[in-house]
RNA sequence: GCCUGAGUGGCGGAAUUGGUAGACGCACAGGACUUAAAAUCCUGCGAGAUUCAACCCUCGUGCCGGUUCAAGUCCGGCCUUAGGCACCA
């Protein structure tokens, strides 16, 4: 066993002394390549497996970028304003500052022992005076350009945690951390905003190399929606409302409308006689906290407030009701309802027997035998389907037709002013014979099918209504004898119809039978709607949307579901803002001078009745400069403002007379490759692009996007193939035994062979023993002697084609597949007696991204005296890996049956002869009729007999 | 409910534009070395049928169907699972 415990730590003091991984930032003359990782938070623990995971992945791209002559920039750092550190000074009363200090002192030690290639000269804290004093600079320029607001708002208010959270922050109507309920508070508040980048970001998303869920997952929560804005006005007071809407084509169809309690115009157009009813339904919704908004959003509440709105549309008068199923703080607050294609809607006007209006219709268009045919006449019919089930068992009454073998329900017209359940029924009697028929219901959204009836040579255009009932018992008249001889009676099972239903509006007519209706929500043909009859959903939009503008009623509108970005947090570790608030209640931005705005020592760290907690510096609120006297703001920014930009400043981290200089940020951004956890698909990533989009808008930052290239590593399972944690203790790892006992060289290797970088995998202690192994194995090679100055003919291709896939494969991050041919080259040469110098140097080259301390021992091995860091990198010849004979398979009728050994340059002819005459494939052809023979050159050889 | 991914041996996982499924590793089994064990080296290892044995044969990438000379890979319909969103009008 070769002792990695001597070796590591011989080749980390030789990195640290010798300053080997220090970056240049001014060398400008190799080409740049930016590794970023995302910097952790420095909890007490120390670090966890999935740490090393994305570190070393980002490390073996770095390090061999390094050896391919790239200028390599791969920075390490802390997220180090937090709440664990903020508890930890409540509890003890000591400043957070030296608790984080110790931690980040532990967490280094840690990173080391796994020797990473950092440069650790260039190590960065976001709770460090000189470098938030830049975050507050950046937050200044966004006041100044007036995209930081001090607004009132209705926030996330958490009690327990006494401070307001970010949407993010709050999962399911609880806060993240500590799971404790959250309520919506109107709060004044500093927030910037976002939604003014909604549409950068979201043509930024096309211009990245980032995973496509991640991409999506921030589309949905920019939630862009392109819709109208309605105006309604309210009946008999000057009063208006505007609602958003997606659906303004079923504007016939809104037969209510529903305001947010919180909306403005409640007050102002409930009837006296509503007044106390409103004010109690809306005391309950306040008094809600979001957690039960959520648990109780099962059934509908609301109430009517008396007054009613005027559809412009048509001057029909609707009601007006409020609900908490209108949400303030999206679109206007308000919504026109339509019951017939909302499954929201549907169900609050049900529950509050609203009348619901069908505005749009399914069009079932027939195909095959049945498609329309331009060159015939179209005949018109109204007719009813009638679904009966039987009275004693789970069945349906179906007639199956003999001469086209066709079971469908019974069917047909509705005769003069005949209403569709009288059609039903006689068309039940005459058809069937059954008496005693019993109709529950119509179905409530008639649909259109359109087809071709071959028989009678006409195209339909049939209006169908639904009835859906039951025989009360099987008493029957004879039927005719025509009848008779047209279609059977038959009873079907109801699991068996949908497959059974021989047309699709029939079938479609089952589904909604068996199940509840429920809204109609898909495309269809409007209907009931004036001048958008005959309109599918799209062209009746545009068309709508028109006629709003013409009539003044509306507009087109493009709404999104992002909000202000809440920015103030009652804590006390995070950064100052560098706000006061003047005595004429105006706001004073701080003098660059001024800044940074560092934190005050407290005697006690806790907020008080929900005060932040530098509501406790008395003196340091008093703000008197320059005759300038106020107060200042006590709350502190978000945990997300330091790491929104602290790649910049990686760039340049000591610069005291800007956030990083302009020139270097020119040569080095964007983000070459970034890697993190899932976890920041949105937080972290989506307002680093805001900050960063803003700078560029600025000119202060060189490009649009940051980060060019994002990876996540996937999680690192317990041995159970459960996430790692507090609840099975007995199945975590510490990365840091593992470098103990097995060596970080080790850890590293196990942990890129695991699998695919972005995949969930769980650890297999055993597998670790496998990397050690192998280590070992190459160690041993080395010290075996048979490295020679010689060459050896045999190693020659699998040399070459060893330097193409780990190259290859380490660019596009494929860390296993890499080292499994690392694996396939070593068992080759084990097979040999000599190991040439060359090919034993270029292997050291390979392996040494992953398992950097063995490799500079074993290039020292060699003879070198310095460090393998800048060796360049292996180089591989194309023809050299191109084999001059090749096995290939010969398949008979897809199955393989032999293989040939053909040469490269082979003919095609010379291929299917020795393909035909193989053993095997003789006694597969033999006596069969050869259809085929197809021969892809350098791949296979499939003969088809028949 | 909606949006993304993912389902391959006992296990982790490989398989270019469709072209010999199971690379590599782990586990397991056998052998060599050893007084013995460990370590190391060599060999085997999807399931099944058959055979003294080898060849050979059948089945096999979540399920059902389709396209193709050829499907883990493409298409349609399901099932399971992970992550995200969730009264967003």
């Amino acid at each position: 066993m070769y002792n990695f415990e001597k070796i590591e730590k011989k080749w980390r003091k030789y990195w640290e002394e010798n300053k080997t991984f220090k970056t240049d930032i001014w060398d400008f003359s190799k080409p740049k390549f930016y590794a970023l990782d995302m910097f952790p938070y420095p909890s007490g623990v120390g670090l966890h497996a999935g740490h090393p995971e994305g570190y070393t992945a980002t490390d073996i791209v770095s390090r061999m970028k390094r050896m391919q002559g790239y200028n390599v920039l791969h920075p390490m750092g802390y997220d180090s304003f937090g709440l664990p550190a903020e508890q930890y000074a409540v509890k003890t009363g000591n400043n957070p500052n030296g608790f984080t200090d110790a931690n980040i002192e532990t967490f280094t030690e840690q990173l080391k022992s796994i020797g990473f290639d950092y440069d650790w000269s260039r190590v960065i804290k976001t709770s460090d005076p000189k470098f938030y004093k830049w975050t507050q600079w950046i937050f200044k320029q966004l006041y100044l350009d007036g995209y930081a607001k001090y607004i009132d708002m209705p926030v996330n208010w958490c009690e327990e945690l006494g401070t307001v959270l970010s949407n993010d922050e709050v999962i399911d109507g609880k806060s993240e951390r500590g799971g404790f309920p959250v309520v919506r508070r109107n709060m004044k508040q500093w927030v910037i905003d976002q939604v003014a980048f909604a549409e950068r970001l979201l043509a930024g998303l096309d211009e990245v190399d980032w995973p496509e869920s991640t991409k999506e997952m921030q589309r949905n929560w920019i939630g862009k929606s392109i819709g109208a804005h309605v105006v309604f006005k309210v009946k008999d007071t000057d009063k208006e409302f505007k609602v958003f809407t997606t659906r303004c084509d079923t504007l016939f169809g809104a037969t209510y409308c529903v305001m947010a309690p919180e909306h403005e115009l409640v007050d102002m157009i409930t009837t006296d006689d509503k007044k106390d009813e409103v004010e109690a339904y809306k005391k309950l919704c306040a008094t809600k906290s979001d957690l039960e908004r959520t648990e109780l959003n099962k059934e509908k509440t609301g109430v009517f407030i008396g007054a009613y709105a005027i559809n412009p549309v048509n001057n029909k008068e609707i009601p007006i009701y409020i609900s908490d199923y209108v949400l303030a703080s999206y679109g206007t607050g308000a919504i026109m309802a339509v019951p017939a294609h909302d499954e929201r809607d549907y169900e609050f006007a049900k529950k509050f027997d609203i009348p619901i209006i069908q505005v749009l219709a399914k069009n079932i268009i027939g195909s095959g035998d049945s498609a329309i045919r331009e060159d015939r006449p179209i005949t018109e019919r109204e007719v009813v389907n009638a679904i009966i089930k039987h009275p004693t068992e789970d069945k349906y009454l179906c007639v199956h037709n003999k001469k086209f073998n066709w079971i469908n329900f019974v069917m047909g017209g509705i005769e003069g002013d005949e209403s569709p359940t009288d059609a039903a029924i006689r068309e039940v009697k005459e058809e069937t014979g059954y008496t005693d028929i019993i109709i529950d219901k119509e179905l409530e959204f008639l649909y259109f099918d359109n087809f071709y009836q071959a028989q009678k040579e006409v195209n339909r255009h049939i209006t169908c209504h639904t009835v859906v009932g039951k025989l009360n018992s099987l008493e029957r008249i004879e039927i005719s004898e025509e009848e008779q001889a047209i279609a059977d009676v038959e009873w079907i099972d109801s699991n068996e119809l949908l497959k059974v239903l021989s047309t699709e509006a029939h079938r479609y007519d089952a589904l909604r039978a068996l199940n509840d209706e429920g809204a109609y929500t898909e495309d269809g043909t409007h209907i009931n709607s004036g001048f958008l009859d005959g309109l599918n959903e799209e062209e009746a939009i545009d068309t709508m949307i028109s006629w709003l503008e013409e009539n003044n009623c509306g507009s087109r509108q493009v709404n999104y579901r992002m909000r202000e970005w809440i920015f103030a947090r009652q804590r006390y570790w995070g950064e100052p803002m560098p706000i006061v608030y003047l005595e004429d209640g105006s706001i004073h931005i701080l003098d660059d001078n001024e800044l940074p705005l560092v934190l005050p020592e407290l005697k006690d760290y806790k907020g008080h009745g929900g005060k932040a907690p530098l509501e406790n510096a008395v003196d340091w609120k008093k703000y008197d400069h320059k005759g300038i006297k106020g107060v200042r703001e006590v709350s502190t920014m978000p945990g997300s403002a330091g790491s929104s930009w602290y790649f910049l400043r990686y760039i340049d981290p000591d610069n005291e007379e800007e956030f990083a200089n302009q020139e270097l940020l020119k040569h080095w951004m964007p983000v070459d490759l970034y890697i993190g956890g899932p976890e920041h698909a949105v937080g972290h990533l989506m307002y680093s692009r805001i900050w960063n989009n803003y700078l560029y808008d600025k000119g202060l930052s060189p490009v649009k996007e940051p980060f060019k290239k994002l990876v996540h590593q996937g999680m690192i399972l317990g041995s159970n193939g459960i996430k790692m944690g507090k609840r099975y203790p007995e199945f975590a790892v510490n990365p840091l035994d593992i470098v103990k006992n097995y060596g970080a060289d080790t850890l590293r290797l196990y942990e890129m062979f695991m699998g695919p970088l972005e995949a969930s995998k769980p650890w297999n202690q055993q597998g670790v023993e496998g990397a050690q192994k192998f280590l070992d194995r190459v160690y041993r090679l080395y010290e075996s002697g048979k490295i020679k100055e010689e060459s050896n003919k045999n190693l020659e291709k699998i040399y070459h084609q060893t330097v193409k896939k780990v190259t290859d494969d380490f660019e596009s991050l494929g860390f296993n597949t890499a080292i499994s041919q690392m694996m396939i080259f070593i068992n080759a040469v084990y097979k040999e007696d000599v190991f040439p110098l060359e090919y034993a140097e270029g292997f050291v080259k390979l392996l040494n991204p992953v398992a950097p301390h063995i490799t500079e021992e074993l290039w020292e091995m060699l003879g070198h005296n310095e460090t393998i860091a800048f060796a360049s990198w292996p180089t591989y010849d194309e023809a050299k890996i191109i084999e001059d004979t090749k096995e290939i398979a010969v398949q008979v009728n897809g199955k393989v049956r032999a293989t040939i050994t053909i040469s490269i340059d082979e003919d095609e002819d010379s291929i299917k002869n020795k393909a035909l005459k193989a053993e095997n494939v003789l006694k597969h052809t033999e006596g069969k009729e050869i259809v085929k023979v197809i021969v892809i050159k350098g791949k296979i050889v499939n003969i088809v007999v028949k």
